[in-house]
DNA sequence: CCGCAGACTGTTAGCGGTAACATATCCAAT
DNA sequence: ATTGGATATGTTACCGCTAACAGTCTGCGG
């Protein structure tokens, strides 16, 4: 840690002042700098002269305040530590990429509390919009989409009733046709691990889908094993390693995402056990980071 | 998708509403919402119960430009996938946590120009500080933060000259130190496999430090391969794959991040090589990510 | 030679809050 | 009763920028 002498805090520059070094009107310099209207070549050229010579930074709280048009989407996700949310966050990034449009993360750790706390923080910020992941909320937040006045897109699930707009996949569908793919591939004694967040609705419907299809075709999990923090990729491995010991006949294994079914993978393969011939297994969510696994898991 | 009818828009609420509603001054009304100043506890019962029951949501742009006070702390990071990073997130969010500032995350994908006009937008904001990573910074980048006239912290880094403070490690010596280590455990054909990214300072000094290092021992890469983009775990594998077929005799691997250093212990444990006898491999960050591998990859 | 449609630049009035400074009010101490 | 200070509330003047409108100055057709 190094602490050099700091520059000497001179006062923030204005638009007045860069109005001033180049002989013109705020308004005009305001022109110049966001394109808009007409302005002479020439003016133009020494504006821009003097506003990079000066080193001026427009403030864009006043801009935004006399314009009443903020440039911001808010993005709300419960998470950066699962890889699937920084590969949204991706996504949506290039897409706003050329609309003048800036995404802004906020992170709300899977707690409802914390979402509605980081929605009015970001709120108040007048954001054009925003991009929230799941349908479930409490009823202040509710109450805050459905009065912001602005686009509110709910991603990741469409299971449920949407504020606005909703863009995703159906969970329950998701786990239903896992559950039927594996039945179809003969697996009868069909275990689940994962997530225990008991906000992770996404998870919870999944599981809710996969065990009613079993359901439906008289199958029951022939046992259950929940986690909650810690290294996923380890806790895959230690998750499993409780599931055989404790139901050594199973054979198959749903992973509520693909981290601990990576962790899980690399553990049975470590034991040696035939996949899948003497053991299958699943997971969710396929994120790019699991391609150089020494066996593909299944996944979706 | 789905597209319910939307609320009607209505305009959005001031202060004044709120103050006309419990029908005090709007200064009151700041008083109570920012908890600031003395304000009886009958009124303060009131304004709170009109604000809440109109749904009242503060503009920090108004305020932010009345008081000259933000509380954004710019946080500007190359990427978000390697999870180093969301882990750094993480800690700066906790640190941040009670101190009445908020971190806004802007992604430069280790693009120095990207970082240039991430930066100037971020200060559009007039953030109370900004934290970057890296010492290295475009000349308008450079300037931009040394006119900001607010706290700048670069991090990660400590090698070079910071504009105001720098905390962090020194990546050179954290190369050297680890080809002390590799010399001194008896490897010496040792080969490099990292990222080409011209622009992630960290691994090329680290490197550099590594090689002079090895250098003063007299000894020499004996390969070396580089990657851009694509999933790490995988590039780990064909890297590997790529070094042992070139050079059939390297003795040790030293991955630039722990996920092609993933990559490189798993195919090498597909190989049925022993390790660390046959071969070494070594890696850098320890992301927790990695605890779960069947083996513990050598990290720092 | 006049008038008028651009092209260019300036003026004015806020945007929605907050700092700073009044202005009551009330009660304890003189 | 008078005063002073704490408590409680209101008033005024901006913060830095932009929308909307008001000129001024061209050149050109009639």
């Amino acid at each position: 840690m190094t602490q050099p002498p700091k520059t000497p805090a001179k006062r923030t520059l204005t638009l007045r002042d860069v109005s001033e070094a180049s002989g013109v009107s705020e308004m005009t310099v305001s022109r110049v700098l966001r394109a808009r209207g007409d302005v002479s070549p020439a003016t133009r050229e020494r504006v821009l002269i003097a506003a990079r010579t000066l080193g001026y930074v427009p403030n864009k709280i006043a801009g935004a305040l006399a314009s009443s048009r903020v440039n911001l989407v808010a993005v709300i996700i419960p998470s950066l530590s699962n890889m699937v949310f920084p590969e949204v966050m991706a996504g949506i990034a290039a897409t706003l990429e050329d609309t003048g449009l800036q995404p802004v993360v906020g992170v709300t750790n899977y707690s409802p509390d914390r979402e509605e706390s980081v929605l009015y923080e970001m709120l108040s910020w007048r954001p054009s919009g925003v991009i929230i992941a799941g349908l479930e909320h409490t009823p202040a937040a509710l109450a805050m989409l459905q009065n912001a006045g602005i686009p509110i897109v709910e991603i990741m699930d469409i299971d449920g009733t949407p504020v606005d707009s909703a863009v995703g996949i159906s969970h329950r569908r998701a786990g239903r046709q896992m559950a039927e793919a594996i039945i179809a591939a003969g697996y009868r004694k069909i275990a689940f691990l994962g997530t225990m967040m008991p906000h992770d609705h996404r998870a919870r419907k999944r599981l809710e889908g996969f065990e009613a299809a079993l359901a439906k075709a008289g199958i029951a999990l022939v046992d259950r094993e929940f986690y909650n923090g810690g290294s996923a990729l380890l806790k895959g491995r230690e998750m499993t390693a409780a599931v055989l010991t404790r139901t050594p006949d199973v054979d198959f294994l749903y992973y509520s995402n693909d981290m601990i079914g990576a962790g899980g993978l690399l553990y049975c393969l470590h034991l040696g056990l035939e996949i899948p011939g003497k053991i299958g297994l699943a997971a969710f969510n396929g994120v790019e980071l699991l391609d150089g696994l020494p066996r593909q898991l299944a996944t979706m």
